[in-house]
DNA sequence: CTGAAAGCGCTTACAG
DNA sequence: CTGAAAGCGCTTACAG
């Protein structure tokens, strides 16, 4: 790297041609590894770049061919570590595959979404990978991106619906027998009076974990009470404030099955707060498997989603969509597991 | 948007003004809102972008203008929510300013550093906001990134030294202040027998945060024994099993002031399966005020660093750098703020 | 106030 | 195997 060069102006393939005695042309074929430069030729110009350190121009050649080697990722909270290790399985993949992550948190705004996908389509992603924030619709969407780049939708739906819509690739997350699963294994441990505890129900995969919690509970032939259905912000402190209206009524619930694992740690607090002791009194299961559930008193059962392993899918499914953008357009469900810890591992006690 | 001429190519500048009857150029000082412009043909434009669904190509004027529009920003661990915060925070001053934010995670590699950086670098971005991995040298750095991109280093100094990294922004958190106020908390309360446990010694976080420490004591006229420092991986895990360390020799501590959190949280679970009841038979504290501190049981006393606060300011010295490029370089030490909680609150007791 | 022309740094047929 | 030429989508002096 000759410093008093490299302060100046960038080095171009108009410098290293220029430097080795050959066309730019020639120069370019070098770069992208054609087969038809000489290989004398070949190693002058290799030679050449590095002497004057040269920075490839990949906007530049974007421009020329065409093509794009970003990929928007748009997120509805990235302070969410569920989100923050998706966007870090998201980015290994497309380095990967010689893409840059181009990031967008749009803070569950819909409104800065709009804004957020209005700039990133500028720089020209050849995708979007979004998942959406609360309250987001399609139509505002699709008017934001338009209908040249294709987009993966993670995590929640939009609302509203368009014909374009339906063509773009899907990859969420299989709620519905997550909580099927986390209601069996109470039924199993003997639990009939199970509440459903936490999350709004306006929201789609509160709906979704809803319908899988129902439907363990009916076939296991346990009539479903309307007050074990307790709705709260998805958050600790509301979870906790929400408590007692667990205990509101007779035939009051000896576990619950919590939409997540937020909402699950403020039971856990909730329940403290009375003298109900959580794990042994009182049965509970999560969603998510959040750093902290392994390491709560008692540690917490709970679904587990990987959400790194979706980033990267979720990548992957981007990246198969770019090389054949007329494929049908996918919808992809997965899969989560069930980690069984000591909140649950123990029969009714009330 | 016409469907019909959307779904084939790309509008550009010239359909535009081919739509309404003007040149390229004139379209071209409508977007870029030059008072030049008759405030006719302005409307008349705009309408015929709006009618043609016109994307701006922010590459192609970037090219053509020798500017960038988008800032790297590469950080060594975006699953920590620390740095998911930090990110957050930097990709909201970003798209304030009109820049787009150039993901790239390293997952604690000084090798995936150099690919990360040198795979961001022919992206051309306007300037790089670096947290570096764990062992990342300068030299190295330098060479991926050439000394045309201004560069903010974020939390870590970077081993081995140069004089163009003498010209690189800084940002650092005041660990050893931290620290030094945690101590001094401690002294307050009662404490005499301190350790400092956990991290690594040849980390330069730990060594400030160690300095804090040391300088607290000393000014109390407090002698530190060499038991005192527990040296462990910043891990909770690596912490727990740690924990019998602090009781091996006479003289055994009152109180700890850990690396942080993770360790602090670690150690909690580590004095419980003694059966030392954590912020009642010993006082500890933290660093980072991560979620958890304020739930653990007992809360956890900690130094907040306002992760969110720290990204914003991060791009905000950026984006100074890049409106003057000239300037002295920077170094910026952000405040952090004790938080007294159970876990400290209380005299000596063993 | 508007248009013709040159050029940012690359790539790619096309000749030779 | 190599070079001259055109062009990706923009911007910006420069004329008029």
């Amino acid at each position: 790297m000759e410093s008093s060069a490299s302060i100046r102006r960038k080095i171009t393939l108009n410098d290293i041609a220029a430097g080795c005695g050959v066309s730019r042309a020639t120069v370019s074929l070098v770069l992208r590894g054609s087969p038809l430069v000489n290989k004398n030729t070949r190693a002058r110009v290799e030679d050449e770049l590095r002497r004057q350190g040269y920075v490839y121009n990949r906007a530049a050649a974007n421009l020329r061919r065409r093509t794009s080697s970003s990929v928007a990722l748009v997120l509805n909270d990235l302070a969410n570590p569920f989100f923050a290790e998706f966007a870090a399985g998201v980015d290994e993949v497309l380095a990967e595959g010689e893409f840059v992550t181009l990031l967008g948190n749009t803070g569950e705004s819909a409104e800065r979404e709009q804004a957020v996908l209005g700039s990133l389509i500028e720089h020209g992603p050849g995708g979007i990978i979004l998942s959406p924030a609360e309250g987001s619709d399609a139509r505002h969407v699709l008017a934001a991106v338009g209908t040249q780049t294709p987009v993966l939708l993670f995590n929640r739906e939009l609302g509203g619906s368009l014909p374009e819509y339906a063509h773009w690739d899907r990859l969420m997350l299989d709620n519905q027998r997550g909580a099927k699963l986390a209601t069996q294994h109470l039924l199993e441990q003997g639990h009939r009076r199970i509440a459903f505890f936490g999350g709004h129900d306006d929201s789609s995969s509160v709906h979704q974990r809803l319908d899988g919690y129902r439907e363990a509970m009916h076939e296991a032939g346990v009539d479903v009470l309307p007050h074990w259905r307790v709705e709260t912000a998805p958050t600790r402190m509301d979870a906790a404030r929400a408590t007692e209206q667990l205990f509101a009524h007779d035939a009051a619930p000896t576990a619950a099955v919590c939409y997540n694992d937020a909402v699950a740690l403020g039971l856990m607090l909730g329940l403290n707060q009375r003298g109900i002791k959580p794990g042994e009194d009182f049965a509970i299961t999560g969603f998510d498997d959040v750093a902290e559930a392994a390491f709560s008193t008692p540690p917490l059962t709970t679904l587990a989603t990987d959400p790194r392993a979706r980033g990267r899918q979720a990548a992957q499914i981007l990246l198969a969509r770019l090389r054949n953008p007329q494929a049908d357009a996918t919808t992809t469900v997965a899969p989560v597991t069930l980690v069984i810890r000591e909140s649950s591992a123990h029969p009714p006690r009330s």
